[in-house]
RNA sequence: CGCGGGAUGGAGCAGUCCGGUAGCUCGUCAGGCUCAUAACCUGAAGGUCACAGGUUCAAAUCCUGUUCCCGCAC
């Protein structure tokens, strides 16, 4: 193994959290944490530190939080920690070139995607929902671009019919933790020459909107069902269901489904059965396994049924 | 004081507005039917209605206070 490396960290969601923990496993040196700001969240609108900030916090590592790197004492006070490297996962800030530039060894990012397919904001979510069968994380060298830099290392996992995508970020934390402290070692050491992205097949992952989250019955019942499994647990793929005899239509979270049987050319949106098969677009249907409603936590269907019968031709909308 | 929902047998819910016998679906247990079953039939067990006060002849239900849980927002 090489020498330890003097290195900040730039990173602010849980996911951030594992890559964080493994270069201090690895014995680097973490001159300081980078996170976002603490935002009013939780219930009771208290400020919430990210979760990078209350790790590296617990374990004395020296955190800052500035709202932007653009201003010029934050950039000399970035230059002043004299890093090997920077490690940056899910940052969430913009790094300006005086950043990029600071570290000897320049600024790694670690990418929960396989390059260029789904630059930006969430590819974890994107890659299932657009059905992809397979994914991973990349080590790269960051540039100026929106995750455009070249490719040091590569990890990959299969996406299968069972993946959410919150058992696929679990799976790429675990890569990510993995692979950044080789990435980095053997960067440093130079034994890896960067490899620059391909210029096909690039795709961006843009932020989850509130209209990605709602469910688009007369699509095929296997993008419907990448669509739900592409939320799951968060944001969460959203339908509403009018309850018989009330005017106003209540807002179901779909967090887990199937494909299964088939429409029967009934409309899309069209229950099917007392079990929650919905009609779908192509033809096909999908079955609802695990659902959640306001005010209550994730339920399975057959549960979520016992006290809630939605009976056959109930019509679900977006 | 950001907004809102909730606490009722083991689970999910109704009942609360308009006080008066604890209800539904499921699970569990026992028995039956069946070649057989997660299917079906019959029966049974299991609840201080979150907690504490108050009003009342009478409170799950009305009033006051408390605790705990959850959703939105990220």
């Amino acid at each position: 193994m090489t020498q330890p490396l003097r290195l900040a960290f730039m990173g602010s969601p849980q996911i951030a959290v594992d890559v964080l923990a493994a270069l201090v496993a690895a014995s680097h040196e973490i001159a300081c944490v980078y996170s976002q700001p603490p935002r009013p969240s939780g219930r009771g609108k208290k400020l919430t530190p990210t979760p990078v900030q209350a790790w590296a916090e617990e374990h004395g590592l020296e955190v800052r939080t500035p709202k932007s790197l653009k201003a010029t004492p934050e950039q000399e006070a970035f230059a002043a920690l004299d890093l090997d490297a920077a490690v940056v996962v899910a940052y969430g800030l913009i790094l300006p070139q005086a950043v990029l530039d600071a570290p000897r060894l320049g600024c790694l990012n670690m990418h929960a995607s396989i390059l260029p397919r789904w630059r930006g904001a969430a590819p974890i979510q994107r890659a299932i929902m657009a059905g992809d069968h397979e994914t991973g994380v990349d080590a790269m060298l960051m540039d100026a671009g929106l995750d455009t830099g070249p490719v040091l290392m590569s990890a990959r996992t299969p996406i299968t019919l069972a993946t959410t995508a919150g058992t696929l970020h679990d799976r790429l934390a675990e890569l990510a933790a993995d692979l950044a402290p080789i990435a980095l070692a053997r960067w440093a050491d130079g034994a890896i020459t960067p490899k620059a992205q391909p210029e096909d097949g690039i795709t961006y992952a843009h932020k989850i909107s509130a209209d990605d989250q709602l469910v688009d019955w007369s699509k095929p019942a296997a993008e419907v069902d990448c669509h739900i499994r592409g939320l799951s647990p968060f944001p969460g793929a959203i339908c509403r269901w009018t309850p018989e005899g009330e005017d106003t239509p209540v807002r179901l979270k779909l967090l887990m489904s199937e494909v299964a049987g088939t429409s029967g050319g009934a409309t899309p949106g069209t229950v099917l059965d007392d079990k929650l098969l919905v009609a779908c677009g192509d033809g096909g249907a999908v079955r609802i396994t695990t659902l959640q409603r306001p005010g209550k936590g994730p339920m399975s269907a057959s549960v979520f049924l016992n006290g809630t019968p939605i009976a056959p031709g109930t019509r679900l909308s977006a």
